[in-house]
DNA sequence: GCCGCACTGTCGAGTACGCGACACTCAAGC
DNA sequence: GCTTGAGTGTCGCGTACTCGACAGTGCGGC
């Protein structure tokens, strides 16, 4: 499988000029973290913000019955819990690693003194907020117009670009919580993409073979969501 | 009906110290604008930021077939395009008038070089741009989640709390696309609102009848996403 | 007064998905 | 090897909502 583009290291870091990145470079640390680690819940103090290199973690909005959805995702253009470089802030959302997570990590103070001096480093930081805010509003009509089908492809596609593999670890349950139904669902439809070649899949994982067939199914919100990135970020 | 809070002038504008309120209110122009006037559609440059001071702003994602669902509203606890404070910027979403509206509304370069001077306007634009997005996650759940009746509920209590009156002009069309389903699904669910004695509406025009009935039927979301204005913005 | 239209009421067929139950199977641990 | 449990397959029923069609009805304009 050709990827759509290469990976590189955090496309937030790798744009600021080199005299701001050295705002931040005593500080950044690198860090590993496993699939399922939980780093923030709704109401935490936003300590530590996170540039992933390799990896994504899921954003999800919590309900008082304990039901989660994804509401939107950081990945290797983004970063989590930036907007605490302006002041601190508590999460919104519960945030956990979805998948194997390589990422650089600062203390939210350090970031914050870093803001201070960098002219780019508070461009970017916006721009960033316009951008996730751009995902979430594109999922709110995504949830209430498209079928599941096309949200699971919009979703694999998502994933896929952030990774540096075309095997994602994934159970067929851990992915209807994501979208917001049923298992049994999720079985079928991912039944239907394996007739029809497009992934390939086996216990709690899954094989992405045919990338155009599922950008076919998904639907626009992929590419408008990605668009907004571009756009903002300039990745 | 005795509603919750009365209302003030635009909370953000209140909120503001009295010096910094100088920089803007010799820009600041009242306007009122009719139900239905589009104010922004996605990609639009936003050149004017708008303060409402009675009624409510949809902003709603517009997609390729031209459907559009509503993500959040504007009402006088917040404003219309404040992000353009911090630099140019384009509209992500279709903004319409909802209900007849009274609002401030000041260029966006005047706005910016207010920002600049201005500390107290920075946190806010940054506070309310938290809120927007809290409201935005918060959506998607919901749409996600939750059935038409309770988003209906909440969409009208929602819009209450923000007009001085007990009656919403609102066709059970327009509702239907801010809450993304079939004219025919929001006649049923208005029929069984008012056969409970919550609502009672005639051609365009529902009138609240019961709100404690209502929030009893109306999902979560509705004081979440108040607790995310207060907190965020102490109103 | 009448016309035309926007808004609402209703009906029926179709479907996507929820929800619960249970059986199967692979993988890890002992 | 066996056990255990997590992950998956499947079935069936119920329901919320879609989709299209058409018939009423109040309101504004002429």
């Amino acid at each position: 499988m050709q990827r759509p583009v290469p990976l590189a290291q955090n496309s937030l870091l790798d744009a600021l000029p080199t005299g701001d990145h050295a705002f931040l470079a005593p500080h950044l640390i690198q860090v590993e973290l496993e699939r399922g680690r939980l780093l923030y819940d709704p109401g935490d103090a936003i300590d530590h913000v996170y540039f992933p290199h390799d990896g994504v973690i899921s954003l999800m909005t919590l309900m008082e019955n304990g039901a989660a959805i994804e509401s939107s995702t950081i990945g290797p253009e983004g970063a989590l819990g930036l907007m605490a470089a302006v002041a601190p802030r508590q999460s919104l959302s519960r945030a956990i690693v979805q998948t194997p997570l390589r990422a650089a990590r600062i203390g939210a103070e350090r970031l914050h003194e870093a803001w201070e001096r960098s002219p780019a480093l508070r461009d970017l930081v916006d721009r960033h907020g316009e951008a996730l805010y751009g995902h979430a509003i594109q999922s709110v009509a995504c949830n209430a117009l498209h079928s599941v089908e096309a949200r699971f492809c919009r979703w694999l596609l998502t994933c896929h670009d952030r990774i540096s593999t075309d095997t994602i670890a994934l159970t067929q349950e851990f992915l209807a919580d994501m979208l917001g139904v049923q298992r049994t669902t999720v079985t079928a439809v991912a039944r239907s993409l394996q007739d029809k070649g497009l992934i390939r899949y086996r216990r709690g994982v899954v094989d992405i073979m045919d990338r155009a067939g599922l950008q076919a199914l998904a639907c626009e919100c992929y590419g408008v969501i990605r668009n907004h990135y571009h756009r903002l970020l300039g990745t």
